[in-house]
Order: structure tokens, then C-alpha cells, then sequence
RNA sequence: GCGGGCGUGGUGAAAUUGGUAAACACAAGGGACUUAAAAUCCCUCGGCUUCGGCCUUGCCGGUUCAAGUCCGGCCGCCCGCACCA
């Protein structure tokens, strides 16, 4: 077992006790509401967050690092004079808690509750500057009712409807889900391959907002440029025509989507979705089809299985007119290949400068025209073998088009297609509209009621919240909620007949998509949040989380405030001002012949590992993310009883930049360790006496003194950009430059001591969003009686950040010689003379003529002969 | 396949708009203190060297007085999307 560090205590106070420490002070900012947040202020607002954890039982160090990131960002703006909010919750629903249900015979409301107390218990013993009086549970009808109410309100302003439609079924999960959460073709939890099914379903318009979702990011300017690439992707959007082409010997039409309109004289087929409604139809009289039909529903989505899938049709027989050439007619097919969810379900086939349509073609002996050729080419010798040409070009074997470039032809065919009334530009977007309904229990009931009268009734606002029952049966086939006996039973609102409710519950990305705005808002008001609290506060200027949620819950929240906007409860449209995505908390991994291992079961030694407890070789694996599956998970509570919170905070800041990746490892808890101990005794022991009171007078401060002084200004300076930056890494290092010159500065006279009293106040105050506890400690220690969290973020003295003079490299033809010591700005005479008199400057001269001299003031003098 | 990002010591990383590469740490080695250990403190720490220097930011080339940084081409790794018409 580890070394109890923070529990030894020996008398005299020789070292800092953590433990004590820490719980006191965490219990004086509870006590004097340090952290309490309010709306009457005359400072401007600041509104950080992180995204609030799913209460899975214990927090983990991917949580440790988000909230010490945050709860810097918060301490420092605090500290800059900013009124700030922020606040913490639980995203309580989700299916965890049915399992755990069903594996341990305990309620989910129970279950989660439970873990609710023990994470709030290990987040406070953090020290997280949250006021805890505006802490959430979205699985409280407290919470939930409000969005219940948002629900219906969507619903009467057209933004919400319910739909039969083919969904992706994950057949671990018993329930829907959302494109958004098909990876790879499975499951984002289960990771069990997606089924298709047929259900009715409710969404969410968030299509109609595509366009404005996709534009605005272009003014997320605080966001990485990586998370919003991922959304524009996501939303896809295309630019292109819809046809409505002609059917021989019928008056239907068949209508479909294209971004290559150029091509329409290269077309050789059509093909619709197996879903299509034409392909319902005919299968319908035809049982051959019929069941290709149900092969293709059945085909798994997963990459693996695209990928390998051959491209099939089948003829339906029915042919397709083309639009400008007479009497020609193409095959229709219905091809595995077209998907329902995109465009119109339905292709036109133009095998040459499609490498899909050219494997189709070739597979059913259909015709190949090419219809562009590269420019380098001549059109009357280009053929095509079995790989289609997408390259740029000429467009030939094509009518009014023919010599056109691509664009050109495009906008020729389009202007055709409108002229004639048979189609038109059209843009087409990736995204789908979000599926909404989970068969499950564990989540907020989807306030409707059926009744066969009346159709579908909303719950009208006297009757809700709709509560979730608390006596259900889990673990039985289907959801328990349209199992339960009485529950869903109700009288339809409109015609007072026998109905039933809606048992199915929102997905649990609802409650998430406006947790942020509830925040704003006091407990005691009984409204989800209050219009003006939300303009006051929202947005939130700093968000920060895992890039995890890069699409889905950042695309749904922008989605949902857009949808509340229309609904008057807000009125901006974007969420999140900044966002910071941070990397993951990474350990090695270890194994023996019998499985994965714990760290706490591995003795470390140089290069090798052993078993703590059998002695046997252990394998080191690679640095692979902290999980519970591959067991390389540290606990951090066990390292807080250990180190304090402080030093895990210090470790988390230290090396890493925020949005990379960082490895926990023993030797760098450890060095974080030292170096708050070591900053303790620099205040409480230390080697040099430490004066009372700061220089009287700055300017009268020389020799050793005064540079320690005019670093403790620059440290403010750096440190304070670094912070604003997020670049908290710099941030540390540049203190424990501060300190370091600290404990270096040995004279004995009053201009040091004075010095030192005011380098030390410096870092103690620059670490306080950092090493909250100690600094306050320490604060209090060097003889204050107010409260360090309650200080004004220090300010460098502008006569303070100037040098004495500059070292400015020296070259000879772009090659390092030596450094000159000059006055800053020096005149480029005072340079010049200095390079010249360096003997590795006149050695690498060599008696040559000096053809010029470039020179910039306190970087560098390049002499070029 | 499409889109994007990243390659700097043994390791994590620093390096304003191109201007002294490796700050700050971790690990390692040496020393001091100690009966001993822990803790602490001091020193060394990119490579080669004939001790004058020379080389060094994945590789090759280019632009420039000057390139880790800009441009082109490779190699490697990572991420997102993907039968998207």
C-alpha cells in the first residue's frame, strides 16, 4: 500500500497537513457562500461550465480534469472582478440505472439517487467553487416537468411531430436511437449492430434548422475548429437539382436528387431505396421482390458489411422516360445500394462518372456513356473501362451541354429542368431530423395521450408533470411502462373516453440540450428558468467537456435553443460562446496470463512490473484511456486521501495541455506533490526571512532583490495571459520559475526580505485557482485575515515588466555566433558595435566585406557578408 | 475513399506575427546530509567531438539575411465521416 502522505502529522507543524487543511477551508467558503451566485451585480457576468456528469456511481479522472479546468477558469474570472456562475448537476436518466436495476434488485431512483450523494460528496471534496444551491437532477419531476412543458410547446409551434418511419433499433438496448448515435453501424452504448425497424416514432424538426445550424458555426469563434468541421460534416450540406422524371405507362413520378445534373445524358438506369414507396408497391404483387426487399432491411449498416456487401438490384420492369431525349427509356431497378434516408430515395444511375453505378452497371450488363471528358483528351478516343471518371472536364455525347465545363452545364441543366417545370436546384442536407422516443423506462414520459377518438392529445398543462411510477417491473421483455397495470391508463383530456398514455420516454439527450439554462434560474421559482435570468446570464462563455459530444449533445443544445427561442422562453440562439474540448486521462495497462490487472495490483520496477501479490511477470501494455474494462483506472478519491485535492489538481494542470491527452502516472503525482510541499515551506520555513509588508518603494529595490521583484511582475503578467489563454501548463511553469528564483534569493537585508514577501504573496495568489486550499492556507499563514478567494486578481506594475537589458543573438550569415548584452530597444550602432567585437563574430568574418547588417531590436542581429 | 489534425531530447512539453530550439517538469546519473532509509539540498543531463567546433525539430526539396514555424512532395501516426446520389 501507498504511503498515507496527507494523514502524517508531526508536531510543530514541520508539515503541511492537507487533510485538515483542506476540509477547513472548503467548509469556510461554504460557510461565508464565497461561491453563492446572484443576479444583482454592477460587475459583467461570466458564466462557466462543465458538462455535468452521468451519476454512474464514482467520479473518474476524466471528471477530475474537467472540473479543475473549469474550476480554474471560474476562480480566475472570480478573482478579475467577473460576476460568475457556475453551477453543477446530474444527467441522471439513461439505461446504466436499468441495469443496475435488473442486476441488483435496486430502483433506479434509488440506485442513481445513491450515487448521487457519493459523487456530490467526492466533487466536494475538490474544492469546486459551485454554488451548490442551483445543483440539478434531471430524473426530479422537479427538473423534468419544465421540459415536459417544452415538449408541448415545440409541439404547437409545428416543431415536433410523430411519424411511422424506419428507425435504427439497437436489439441489446430494447430501444431506438438516433442517427447520431449509430457508430460505425452500432450502438454508441451496447456497440451491438443497429437493426432497421418500422415505428412510430416522435422527432424533433432539427432539419428545419440546418442551414442556420450549419452557417452560424462561422461565428463560433471560441470553439475548436476541429468540433466545428465535425457538425458541417455532419449536417452535409449539398448543392444540387431534384427531377421528377417520366414513367412509361404510368403517371406516377419518379423524383430524384442530384449533385451531377451535368451528367443527365450519361444516365443509364434508375434505382430506388428498397423502402421506396414505388418498391412497397410492386412488391406487394411480387414476391420475388417482396423479398429482396426484406434482404435488404435485414442488411446490417456497419461499415464491415457495406463494404463487402455486393452492389444488387432488381429489375422492377418499369421504365423511365429521359427528360431531353425522346423515346429513351431506362430500366428501374430497386438497388441495396439507395438509401431512403437521403435525397428522395431515388437515383438515376450514370455508371460512367459514378463508381457505384459503374459496379451496378457492369454487374447487369447496363450501357456506359461517358459524357465528360478530361480536358487533356480527345473526346472522340475516350473510353471508359470498369472505373468511372470523376475527374474535371469537358462535357461531350451531350446535346445542348456538349464543350460546357461541369459548372456550367449544371447551371444549364437546371435552367432547363425549371423551364420545363420538371425539377429545380434544390440543396440537400446529411442531417435527419432527431428521433426522440426511447422504449424505456428509466427516462422523462413524453407528455401525450392516445385516444382513438381523438387521435393524439397533449397533456394539458393542469395535469402535468406526467410522473414516472415508481412501482414498475424491470427486467421482463418491452417497457415496463406499458407493462405497468394502471399507469397508462387515463381519460382522453378532449373527449373523456377510456385512452391511453404515451409510454414511451424522451431520449436522454433531451433533459441535456437545456440543463444550461435551468442553471440560471434560483430553485424558488417554480419555472423551468426565468426569461430574464436566462438573458442575463446565457450564454455560457465557457463550456468545457469531451470531444465526445462534438456532435451530439453540442448539435442537439444548438438545436434546442433555437427551438426555445421560437418558443419566447429565451432569445439567442447559440448555447455555448467557448468551448474547450479536453483530452482524455490515459494510464498504461497491465496483464498477466489471467486478464486484465489494476495498477494497485502491479508493483512497478524500472522497466519491468510484477504482481504485488503472486511476484509473477506482468505485461506492460500500451497507454491506452482510462476504463473500467481494461482496468487501468486510478481512483480518485483514494489519491485525494492520499494528496489532497490540491495536488491532483496541480498534476492535472501541469504538463498537459488542456485539449491533449494526459498520462496519469506515479511520478508525476508524485512531483506535484513535492512542489506543494516545497511551496509550503518556502512561506512556512523558510531560508531567508520574508518581510512584513512589500517594498515601500519598488524603484529603490537593487542588485538580486530587484530582479526577483521585476520576475514576481512578469510572472503576473505572463500568468494572467496564460490563464485567459487556458494555457495552464505555461501558467504553472512560469510560477515555479517565480519560485524557484524565490528560494534562490538568500541575501539577508530589507530590500530582499521585502522582495521575498512580495514574490511569495505573487505566487501564492497566481496558484489560487490552481492549489485553492494551500493557497488560502498560505494566505492566512503569512499573516491575512480576509480571504484569499476573495482577492483581486494581482496586477503587474508596467515600470516593473521592463529590463535592465536584453541578450540579443548574434549571427553571422543566418548561423548562431554568440549573444550580445544590450539595453532594450538598443540603437542598431550599439548592436552592430557589439556584434562586431565578438571574437566568434570576427572569426566567422574572416576579414570579409560586410554586405548588410540586419538588425531587430531585442531578438537578433544577423551580419551577412 | 472523403475531410481534418499531428510528428521537437529517454518522457510530458515550451518556443508572440519566421528572429538565441529544448523554458518548466518527469525519469536517469553523481554528490551532500544521515548509523541507515525517507524527505531535503547541490551538480550533470539532445547527439557527435581531434574540445577548435560540428550536427540536431519525421524524410526530401524550395522561399528567406534567417525556417520547428511558410510553400511543394513523400513517410508515419491519430481523429471524424462514409454505399450521401
Amino acid at each position: 500500500m501507498p504511503e498515507d502522505h496527507a494523514s502524517e502529522t508531526t508536531s510543530g507543524d514541520t508539515r503541511y497537513n492537507v487533510k485538515q487543511s483542506e476540509t477547513h477551508w472548503q467548509q469556510v467558503w461554504e460557510e461565508q457562500g464565497c461561491f453563492a451566485v446572484s443576479e444583482q451585480s454592477d460587475k459583467p457576468k461570466y458564466y462557466v461550465l462543465e458538462m455535468f456528469p452521468y451519476p454512474s456511481g464514482r467520479i473518474h479522472m476524466g471528471h477530475v480534469r474537467n472540473y479543475t479546468l473549469g474550476d480554474v477558469v471560474a476562480r480566475f474570472m472570480k478573482a478579475r472582478g467577473y460576476n460568475v456562475l457556475h453551477p453543477m448537476g446530474w444527467d441522471a436518466f439513461g439505461l446504466p440505472a436499468e441495469n443496475a436495476a435488473i442486476e441488483n434488485n435496486v430502483h433506479p431512483a434509488k440506485w442513481t439517487r445513491e450515487n448521487i450523494a457519493t459523487m456530490r460528496g467526492q466533487l466536494k471534496s475538490m474544492g469546486l467553487s459551485y454554488d451548490w444551491s442551483r445543483e440539478i437532477a434531471t430524473c426530479e419531476p422537479e427538473y423534468y416537468k419544465h421540459e415536459q412543458k417544452m415538449f408541448l410547446d415545440f409541439l404547437r409551434e409545428g416543431l415536433v411531430y410523430r411519424k411511422e418511419s424506419w428507425v435504427n433499433w439497437d436489439p441489446v438496448e430494447n430501444t431506438v436511437l438516433a442517427n447520431e448515435q449509430v457508430i460505425d453501424g452500432k450502438g454508441w452504448r451496447s456497440g451491438a449492430p443497429v437493426e432497421k425497424r418500422k415505428l412510430a416514432q416522435w422527432f424533433l424538426k432539427i432539419t428545419e434548422y440546418a442551414e442556420d445550424l450549419r452557417a452560424a458555426l462561422a461565428g463560433l469563434e471560441r470553439w475548436p475548429d476541429r468540433v466545428r468541421l465535425m457538425q458541417e460534416n455532419w449536417i452535409g450540406r449539398s448543392e444540387g437539382a431534384h427531377i421528377r422524371f417520366d414513367m412509361e405507362g404510368s403517371d406516377e413520378k419518379l423524383e430524384v436528387y442530384t449533385t451531377r445534373h451535368d451528367t443527365i445524358f450519361g444516365m443509364t438506369f434508375c434505382a430506388v431505396a428498397a423502402n421506396h414507396p414505388i418498391a412497397a408497391r410492386l412488391a406487394e404483387g411480387n414476391a420475388e421482390l417482396a423479398a429482396f426487399v426484406e434482404e435488404c432491411n435485414r442488411m446490417s449498416t456497419s461499415e464491415e458489411a457495406i463494404e463487402t456487401a455486393e452492389k444488387k438490384g432488381f429489375d422492377t420492369g418499369l421504365r423511365v422516360r429521359h427528360p431531353f431525349v425522346d423515346g429513351k427509356t431506362v430500366p428501374l431497378y430497386v438497388a441495396n445500394f439507395v438509401l431512403m434516408d437521403y435525397g428522395t430515395g431515388a437515383i438515376f444511375g450514370c455508371p460512367g462518372h459514378d463508381q457505384r453505378d459503374m459496379d451496378f452497371a457492369r454487374k447487369y450488363g447496363l450501357d456506359v456513356i461517358p459524357v465528360v471528358a478530361p480536358r487533356d483528351v480527345d473526346p472522340a478516343t475516350f473510353e471508359l473501362g470498369d472505373e468511372a471518371y470523376i475527374g474535371d472536364g469537358v462535357i461531350v455525347n451531350s446535346d445542348f451541354i456538349n464543350g460546357m465545363e461541369i459548372a456550367d452545364a449544371k447551371a444549364a441543366v437546371a435552367d432547363r429542368l425549371e423551364a420545363d417545370g420538371i425539377g429545380e436546384r434544390a440543396i440537400n442536407y446529411r442531417l435527419r431530423d432527431w428521433g426522440v422516443s426511447r422504449q424505456r423506462y428509466w427516462g422523462c414520459p413524453i407528455p401525450v395521450i392516445k385516444c382513438d377518438a381523438c387521435g393524439v392529445v397533449p397533456v394539458p398543462d393542469d395535469q402535468l408533470p406526467v410522473v414516472l411510477p415508481e412501482d414498475v417491473e424491470l427486467g421482463g421483455a418491452g417497457n415496463p411502462l406499458s407493462r405497468h397495470p394502471t399507469w397508462k391508463h387515463v381519460d382522453c383530456p378532449t373527449c373523456g373516453k377510456a385512452a391511453e398514455r404515451e409510454t414511451d420516454t424522451f431520449d436522454t439527450f433531451f433533459e441535456s440540450s437545456w440543463y444550461f439554462a435551468r442553471f440560471c434560474s434560483p430553485h424558488t421559482e417554480d419555472i423551468g428558468f426565468s426569461r430574464d435570468a436566462a438573458d442575463y446570464w446565457m450564454p455560457v462563455d465557457q463550456y468545457i467537456g469531451g470531444i465526445e459530444h462534438a456532435v451530439l449533445h453540442l448539435l442537439y443544445s444548438r438545436f434546442f435553443t433555437r427551438a426555445l427561442r421560437k418558443c419566447g422562453y429565451l432569445d439567442m440562439d447559440e448555447p455555448f460562446a467557448g468551448l474547450m474540448t479536453q483530452g482524455m486521462v490515459c494510464h498504461e495497462t497491465y496483464r498477466d496470463d489471467k486478464g486484465w490487472l489494476f495498477p494497485t495490483d502491479v508493483d512497478r520496477q524500472g522497466d519491468q512490473a510484477v504482481h504485488v501479490k503472486t511476484g509473477k511477470p506482468v505485461t506492460i501494455g500500451r497507454i491506452e484511456k482510462m476504463s473500467k474494462s481494461k482496468r487501468n483506472v486510478v481512483d480518485p478519491e483514494l489519491i485525494i486521501r492520499e494528496y489532497g485535492a490540491d495536488t491532483a489538481r496541480l498534476f492535472m494542470l501541469s504538463d498537459s495541455p488542456p485539449d491533449r491527452d494526459l498520462e496519469w502516472t506515479d511520478a508525476g503525482i508524485e512531483g506535484a506533490w513535492r512542489y506543494l510541499n516545497r511551496v509550503w515551506r518556502g512561506v512556512m520555513q523558510p531560508r531567508a526571512a520574508i518581510g512584513e509588508a512589500p517594498p515601500a518603494d519598488a524603484s529603490a529595490v537593487e542588485g538580486a532583490a530587484l530582479d526577483v521583484l521585476k520576475l514576481a511582475h512578469r510572472t503576473i503578467d505572463g500568468v494572467t495571459g496564460d490563464l485567459g489563454r487556458f494555457h495552464f501548463n505555461k501558467a504553472v511553469a512560469r510560477v515555479r520559475e517565480l519560485t524557484n528564483a524565490l528560494e534562490d534569493l538568500k541575501d539577508e537585508n530589507a530590500d530582499a526580505a521585502a522582495v521575498r514577501r512580495f514574490g511569495w504573496e505573487t505566487a501564492i495568489r497566481l496558484l489560487g485557482p490552481m492549489m485553492p486550499h494551500l493557497c488560502e492556507e498560505l494566505w492566512r499563514g503569512l499573516g491575512h485575515e480576509t480571504l484569499l478567494v476573495e482577492q483581486p486578481w494581482p496586477e503587474a506594475e508596467a515600470a516593473m515588466l521592463s529590463l535592465d537589458t536584453v541578450e540579443v543573438g548574434v549571427q553571422v550569415n543566418g548561423k548562431m555566433r554568440g549573444t550580445v548584452s544590450l539595453a532594450p530597444d538598443a540603437p542598431e550602432d550599439d548592436a552592430r558595435a557589439g556584434a562586431l567585437a565578438l571574437e566568434t563574430v570576427k572569426a566567422a568574418i574572416d576579414g570579409k566585406d560586410i554586405r548588410k547588417v540586419i538588425y531587430v531590436p531585442n531578438r537578433i542581429i544577423n551580419v551577412v557578408v
